[in-house]
RNA sequence: GCGCAGGUGGCAGAGUGGUCAAUUGCAAGAGACUGUAAAUCUCUCGCCCUAUGGGCUACGUAGGUUCAAAUCCUACCCUGCGCA
């Protein structure tokens, strides 16, 4: 019995994206779809029942910060993360393999981030001078200090196995290096071929554990990288297609304004009846890119972060609530937005929760801003269906950017 | 009325002869945030200008000492506490 189904609906004629359903365990996924993150299994500042409400299907939460608190085998005692946190719908769990790069390497050189930009760098250097890299990569494995309390810690492939199925999420991804945008391609290619050699070790030790498993068995992922090189990306495209994976994770970083072309290099080689998951993607236009160049699903911490500082999405671009002119703003953030915080409050009162540092303006803000990228995916997936992807991809975009 | 302490930028509060347009915190103004070490971080914050520099006005008020004063002296005004 599989893992997981993945059964496509409808294909965007001339290009790689379609519209599907993912069916796991706990419930199918329409894609493309927006998974949101719920790191230490929470979704920051939300109960389950209003991530629900706002139309999430999936939730993803972390191995690293999950296996360093609480632990992954209280998480096991506690019968897995859906009922510890008591989300019954699908969930995703990352391998961890990013904290390695935003622990390591991203902190040990000037200004490394997701994503290349010279204003962001100088900004990272700040914060990277009062910072010590944490982890260090070998063949085996990574050796890390846990941010909490700087004890050791170490992950290889088999031991982020071992813990996403303690945590038991539906989907789990292989343990992989993403590497940093500036790094040459030499070490690109270094890192792609380790990750896929840790891919394997991933395969073959979830494939153990998973006979021993009682059902329902959990899907595992394949994460393809290679930077920001065509060869690479399309190498690493096949070599982790080539393995038998349940679905795909494309990683890494890119040059923003290259990231639609990178996904594309990849999901041209990768196999059509497979699910592919966009790692750590993204803002409205990236949807768009991705879902274009045949991404079903994408994970992204900005709305909630974003929300918590106050930046809050319109369909005419971001707005920031704490500025002076919305405190006498008494009219809702969008007055055609379905979501909860829309209905009910207005931007002056947003704005003075803020102000006040109120712990009601995350969840209020966050509840937008999810439901704005989460049905924003679901309108592209409706668009798909009705043949409709390219008038409501310029429409969209038209309004966003005015 | 006498004694003591004190009056500093929106607020709190440093500074006690030059390196002071004045530390710091808060407030305020703006920006950033893409597999969450983020309810975080960055910048601005007396006025004006031909602006990595220059000018002006400022530390209760008015005088004074000094090459130089938020800092010293005198008077006055105000605030708090104590004593009458």
């Amino acid at each position: 019995m599989p893992a997981l189904n993945f059964n496509i609906e409808k294909k965007i004629k001339g290009q790689l994206g379609r519209a599907g359903i993912i069916s796991t365990p706990h419930g199918e996924i329409k894609t493309p779809a927006f998974v949101v993150v719920g790191t230490k299994a929470t979704v920051k500042a939300l109960t389950p029942e209003q991530v629900k409400t706002l139309g999430a299907q999936v939730v993803l939460a972390n191995t690293y910060h999950l296996y360093l608190e609480p632990g992954d085998e209280l998480l096991k005692k506690a019968g897995g993360l859906h009922q510890f946190m008591n989300w019954s719908g699908p969930m995703m769990t990352d391998s961890g393999g990013f904290q390695v790069f935003s622990l390591g390497v991203a902190y040990e050189e000037e200004g490394i981030n997701k994503f290349l930009g010279l204003e962001r760098a100088e900004e990272n250097k700040k914060r990277a001078s009062n910072h010590e890299k944490l982890a260090k990569i070998d063949e085996e494995g990574v050796t890390f200090r846990s941010h909490l309390d700087g004890t050791e810690q170490r992950f290889t492939p088999e031991k982020s196995m071992e813990i996403q199925h303690n945590l038991g999420a539906d989907i789990i991804f292989a343990f992989d290096e993403c590497t940093a945008p500036t790094a040459p391609h030499d070490y690109q290619q270094e890192a792609m071929e380790r990750t896929h050699r840790w891919a394997a070790r991933s395969l073959a030790h979830h494939r153990k554990l998973n006979l021993g498993a009682k059902l329902p068995s959990q899907a595992l992922f394949g994460i393809v990288q290679g930077g920001r090189f065509k060869n690479l990306r399309e190498e690493s495209a096949r070599t982790i297609a080539s393995m038998d994976f349940d679905g795909f994770g494309i990683g890494g970083s890119f040059e923003k304004k290259d990231m639609d072309t990178a996904v594309g290099w990849v999901n041209a080689v990768l196999p059509e009846n497979k699910p592919r998951h966009l790692l750590g993607i993204g803002e409205p236009e990236d949807l768009f890119g991705g879902v274009e160049n045949g991404v079903d699903t994408f994970d992204c911490v900005s709305p909630t972060r974003m929300a918590r500082n106050g930046t809050i999405q319109t369909k005419t671009g971001r707005i920031n609530i704490t500025n002076a002119q919305y405190q006498n703003d008494f009219s809702p953030i969008e007055p055609d937005c379905g979501c909860y915080t829309c209905g009910h409050y207005t931007k002056a009162y947003l704005a003075h929760l803020f102000r006040a540092k109120e712990m009601l303006a995350a969840t209020l803000a966050s509840i937008h801003n999810l439901y704005f990228s989460v049905q924003l995916v679901e309108h592209i997936r409706q668009s798909i269906l009705a043949d409709q992807f390219q008038e409501f991809k310029q429409s969209f975009l038209s309004h966003y950017h005015s």
